[in-house]
DNA sequence: ACACTGATTAACT
DNA sequence: GTTAATCAGTGTG
């Protein structure tokens, strides 16, 4: 399993966005490996993006935006629900990719347990979704995609798929930038629907 | 197929 | 005090 090194994140974050389309992420709990295919995943940056967490500037939540590329930020929203992201552009440069949904692949029975769902296509078609399948929560945030055990990104194999773009889901600024980007087809993708 | 709502927390203004 | 990078369930057409 080759894992993706630091510099796969150090650039401009539609950019990384759309190379992390087809790779792995991969979720280690004890000796059990849950995984899947990213097939959709959303770009923010900073000052120049209204509908990104560090638009304003640093705060106590979204810090791991401003730190080293490769990191998971893990924030809470909705009172309910986790998400993932990973840091990009470079230290000092707010920017990170949001994971959206998963095509499952290792792990499939526990995920489903964690899910409380029998279908594969509820599994993962969504960011909370996500999250509640890999038993990702705020005590991942801030750690190491590019070295950890328990959380990590991997090359994918497929590569042959066409990607898609529309504006960001669940946002109603910055709707100029089209940085949601998924696999055209693909039935994990999930059904949130974009302003345009 | 689509619209609306309740759930529940914490960060931010 | 308000809002949020969501989800599941319910009601309507």
């Amino acid at each position: 399993m080759e894992r993706l090194p630091r510099s796969f994140f150090e650039d401009y974050t539609p950019s990384v966005a759309k190379r992390l389309l087809g790779q792995l992420l991969v979720r280690r709990i004890g000796r059990r490996f849950l995984s899947g295919i990213l097939v959709e995943v959303e770009a923010y940056r900073g000052r120049d993006d209204p509908a990104s967490h560090a638009f304003r500037g640093e705060t106590p939540r979204n810090r791991v935006m401003f730190g080293e590329v490769g990191k998971a930020y893990v924030y809470f929203t909705y009172g309910f629900h986790h998400c993932l992201c990973v840091k990009t552009e470079r230290r000092g440069v707010a920017g990170a990719i949001l994971v959206r949904a998963l095509e499952p692949l290792e792990g499939i029975e526990q995920m489903k347990k964690n899910r409380g769902k029998e279908e594969v296509r509820e599994l993962a078609s969504g960011p909370g979704k996500l999250t509640q399948a890999l038993k990702i929560d705020r005590r991942l945030n801030g750690e190491d995609l590019v070295r950890s055990e328990r959380l990590f990104l991997a090359r994918g194999k497929d590569t042959a798929f066409e990607i898609r773009d529309s504006s960001r889901i669940g946002v109603d600024r910055g709707l100029e930038f089209r940085w949601r980007y998924f696999i055209g087809g693909n039935q994990f993708v999930s059904r949130g629907k974009p302003k345009t």
